[in-house]
RNA sequence: GGACGAUUAGCUCAGUUGGUUAGAGCGUUGCAUUGACAUUGCAAAGGUCACAGGUUCAAAUCCUGUAUCGUCCACCA
């Protein structure tokens, strides 16, 4: 054996290896008891980062139960990330000097197609790198037309079922991308935003976005409120910046009589709440904002500027003909953002393919407050409630071409929506006409990766893995993706099965940069994990990530953590070369695997046979860890025992007595401690395995039974 | 405006049914060793467990409140 573990000399090999011999197929262990994890499927297109090497919580559950014989199934599969791998594509074209506009809509897609396949390949290696047990022969891909299948099947059951439906409506696009998203896309950020005060007439009101008011069709105050009581109901005659107009004054309870002058101007093309008034009062809608981002005819002589532009013109205007009363510079109000480019999202109508929630999210409580789905850490529970309880329904279309395409299409003759299961109808069901077009929109990738455990497994090589592994055993992923995934897994899971898609959900937190500050592009300061692989071993930076970190929260890189690790991985092996070394000496001294009872029989001595007793107690103890999910005190418990007792105890002592009995008890015992370290350390755990020349694989071996 | 987390040694963090002198890694100090160990071993110093109350025979742990930091959610113009 080398003197020093050399990882780089072993990883790649004893994966292949692995690989080769099939042992990540959940077959290993046939009329095992299923247990299965699905892999959250990365973003076909992008490399990993920290939160994908969180997926070792995965593969050590996975280990741990085939090394117990259960079939193990742990599932990979690949995102199609529709608006993400678009936004990406773009950056991409805007190197070469063009845009998504310069391309129509097939070509577009086939060059996205082939940019993603070209960079497939480097996500999966990654995760093999990573020394991840994954049954390759399974993955699945997003797009996959099995998949897509599926997909259309759920959109057509939710439409017949009256859970899908059209609407003009509010929703948050962004003018720059150039799509809708939905509510959970949006980052709210405070900002300051100067708050005008308009004359309206007799009133005066406060605003901050005075370049909408051409699209004002009321004036609002509070039912309640003396100050107002005169006008509501009246036209009032108002003096504007393009003429005399005459406006409605309504009364209705969303104004807050505190707030500015207790006067609100109501635009309801071009903002959530008055939209909601104008739905109350019969309003007409009046846009005057263009999905260009440009104002629009309405606004005269400001039509075709920028909203920024249009603000400032309007207000300078407005100034010169003495409109404002005052303005408070100092107002702070939060607005929202696109989540990808950072640019502020504008309320917009537009039709929309809807998803009403309500019913699926009282389901989705349902499964969880019936414990069908346990969740840890058990607080996550509270914040998937209170999520599911003020839902709102579920803005499913987008303006992307990288995506699922909605298969529904509109007949031009009689306008009505047709909606199929992805089959293209040959003509309209209500008029006959054979004008059909289909909608240009794709789905929220979310919609269809919400459907990701039963649809991977219906879809799945093996015609047996839904009814086998489904519901599946886990669902672990990121704390991050609570709302967009997990709750959405539940919902469309439960209402297509009948059942949770997942009898456990387990979050891990996110891995931070060694300051403690969240990983970011913008900020500089992304750690590859890749890297930390090359340099320490995939073994360490495993072990690194568990050791010390409670399940669930969050943790900052730790370069000593991850030198601790590494070092500890020396350890292991430098006690493995002392059993090899002893063993050369002498002929005699054979290496063999026994179970507890035979072993505390054989042994001899009094000391060792403590010994046998002590490893016998550490195997019920990781095993419980284990279960409950407390990886960071099983990897704590494992390190504590192996090096500071096993080797500076017990092989101090035994070190200079060495006889053949105790060799093979010491011998066993070491082969015992590579078994639990196995799920945390693979790799080397393997390698000594072999190394020693113990006859099976550590990967499929027996986890030792205390 | 709500919710959730964190606050423990110089630093980074463990400590899940409340139970002897509160632990680890790194760092610091001293000693030893070229050994299975590109080191390792032995030992030491270092903590009013954020603060204030409460429950209990017993609280880092449970309850109430406060403070600071962080995160998430929310349509006040």
């Amino acid at each position: 054996m080398d003197k020093v573990y050399e990882h780089k000399n072993v990883e790649e090999k004893i994966y292949k290896d692995w690989e080769e011999k099939g042992y990540f197929a959940p077959e290993v262990n046939p009329g095992g008891i299923p247990y299965c994890i699905i892999l959250p499927p990365p973003n076909a297109n992008a490399p990993l980062h920290f939160g994908h090497a969180m997926y070792v919580v995965e593969d050590i559950l996975i280990r741990y139960h085939r090394m117990q014989g259960d079939a193990a199934l742990w599932l990979p599969g690949a995102d199609h990330a529709g608006f993400e791998t678009q936004f990406v594509f773009e950056k991409h074209l805007q190197k070469d000097g063009k845009s998504r506009f310069d391309y129509d809509r097939e070509t577009l897609y086939k060059m996205i197609w082939d940019f993603v396949q070209s960079n497939r390949g480097g996500m999966e290696g990654q995760l093999r790198k990573l020394g991840f047990s994954l049954d390759w022969s399974r993955k699945k891909f997003t797009l996959d037309p099995d998949i897509v299948a599926i997909v259309y099947k759920t959109f057509k059951k939710l439409y017949d079922d009256g859970l899908i439906y059209r609407a003009n409506r509010l929703v948050n696009y962004c003018t720059f991308d150039g799509t809708s998203f939905s509510d959970l896309e949006v980052v709210h950020q405070e900002r300051k935003s100067p708050l005008y005060y308009i004359k309206y007439g007799p009133l005066v009101l406060a605003t901050t976005r005075p370049e909408t008011k051409f699209g004002d069709t009321a004036v609002a105050v509070n039912p309640k409120d003396s100050r107002y009581k005169e006008y509501v109901g009246k036209d009032l005659d108002i003096e504007t910046v393009l003429g005399s107009a005459k406006i409605k004054v309504v009364a209705d309870e969303m104004v807050d009589m505190e707030f500015g002058t207790g006067v609100v101007k109501i635009t309801p093309a071009h903002d959530f709440n008055d939209f909601e008034v104008a739905e109350r009062h019969n309003l007409s809608l009046k846009q005057v904002i263009g999905f260009d981002g440009k104002m629009n005819e309405y606004a005269g002589k400001f039509a075709g500027l920028y909203i920024k532009q249009a603000r400032a013109a309007v207000v300078e205007e407005m100034q010169k003909k003495g409109l404002i009363e005052k303005i408070d510079e100092s107002y702070v109000n939060r607005i929202g953002l696109c989540y990808k480019c950072k640019n502020v999202l504008e309320p917009l109508p537009l039709e929309q393919w809807f998803v009403k929630v309500k019913p699926l999210a009282e389901n989705a409580i349902k499964v969880v407050k019936n414990k069908k789905i346990k969740i840890t850490p058990k607080n996550f529970e509270t914040i998937y409630f209170q999520w599911l309880e003020n839902l709102r329904d579920w803005n499913i279309s987008r303006q992307t071409v990288w995506g699922i395409r909605i298969p529904a299409f509109k007949c031009e003759k009689c306008t009505k929506w047709i909606v199929t299961d992805g089959k293209v109808p040959e003509k309209c069901a209500n008029c006959n006409s054979n004008k059909l077009i289909q909608d240009t929109d794709t789905f929220d990738t979310w919609f269809s990766s919400g459907q990701w455990p039963f649809a991977a497994l219906r879809a799945s090589r093996v015609s047996t893995d839904l009814k086998t592994f489904y519901p599946t055993s886990v669902m672990e992923t990121g704390r991050d993706i609570l709302f967009f995934w997990v709750a959405r897994m539940v919902m469309l899971g439960f209402y297509i099965t009948d059942e949770a898609p997942f009898k456990e959900v387990l979050f891990h937190g996110l891995v931070n940069d060694p300051y403690g500050r969240k990983m970011s592009k913008s900020k500089g300061n992304v750690v590859n994990p890749l890297e930390l692989v090359d340099q320490y071993g995939a073994d360490a930076v495993r072990f690194a990530l568990i050791y010390g970190n409670a399940t669930g929260n969050d943790q900052a890189l730790s370069y000593t953590k991850l030198d601790g690790a590494r070092k500890f991985a020396n350890k292991l092996w430098n006690m493995a070369r002392f059993i090899e070394m002893k063993r050369v000496q002498s002929s005699k001294l054979k290496v063999k695997s026994y179970e507890f009872e035979e072993l505390l029989k054989e042994a001899k001595n009094e000391t060792d046979k403590e010994w046998v007793k002590k490893t016998q107690g550490l195997v019920s103890e990781v095993s419980k860890y284990i279960d409950n999910y407390q990886f960071n005190l099983a990897a704590e418990r494992l390190y504590e025992f192996i090096w500071h007792e096993f080797a500076d105890k017990y092989i101090e002592d035994v070190k200079n007595r060495i006889d053949e009995n105790s060799y093979l008890i010491l011998a066993a015992l070491y082969l015992i401690l590579l078994k639990l370290l196995h799920p945390f350390m693979p790799f080397i755990t393997e390698e000594i395995n072999k190394q020693l020349g113990f006859s099976q694989d550590l990967i499929i071996s027996a986890w030792p039974h205390d």
